[in-house]
DNA sequence: CAGTCATATAAGCAATTGCTTATATATCGG
DNA sequence: CCGATATATAAGCAATTGCTTATATGACTG
């Protein structure tokens, strides 16, 4: 697969806030059950499926089964395209306006 | 607006290639009419206009009118939402896997 | 003014998306 | 095996998307 196509992957993944809203949530717990995951949520427990399917296939977060439960974490990589292509053109943007890794900074 | 529904915004503009590839060329240009967007583009000139439209709505790019041409160029802010959301988790992928700054030099 | 160039808008359409309900698969405990 | 729990898949549907062609608007030129 491309770079670009896992970049429009990454991108598409994460441009659905309810799904964005399910990563953000494996971010803040480390690991977490699908169950977990569909408590709390405010769609139903196949939508929350098709997200965490949809999450994996851009390579944003990783599984571990347990028994009945699989487990999921954020996968090291996944943001590495979208990282990747912030920094290719960071020189443009850092001769016309900031430095991204001031602005990362700043941001905090 | 809301910083989540800016961010929504950014990432389903840039989730788009054919879109995106009209940013890039922007970002390499520094400034470019529309027609020089039209020439060299697969699609259609309204198509064009189209992203055009939705890019400066999302913040991504500016333009300003000489004549009968329109300029663009990128918007300094327009990648903020993005940015500070990738600082905002920052912290949590640092512990985890990674340093979010020495992936971006790294990436060059 | 009339004609041309640059861009935007309208309308229509096929493809994709995100959700739902219903059902299937898989794993465990008794 | 049986019933319950955890997750995935199927099918259908309304909404959105990205493109097209056709047309409108706006700005320059002679």
């Amino acid at each position: 697969m491309t770079a670009t196509v896992q970049l429009t992957n990454v991108l598409k993944t994460l441009a659905d806030p309810t799904r964005r809203a399910v990563f953000e949530r494996i971010i803040r717990e480390g690991e977490i059950a699908a169950t977990g995951l569909v408590q709390g949520s405010k769609v139903s427990q196949p939508a929350v499926s098709q997200h965490l399917r949809a999450l994996r296939d851009a390579g944003l977060v990783a599984e571990r089964r347990e028994g009945r439960h699989i487990h999921y974490r954020v996968a090291p990589k996944g943001l590495g395209p979208l990282i990747d292509w912030l920094g290719h053109y960071e020189t443009f943007w850092a001769e016309r306006f900031a430095n991204l890794e001031r602005l990362l900074k700043e941001s905090e």
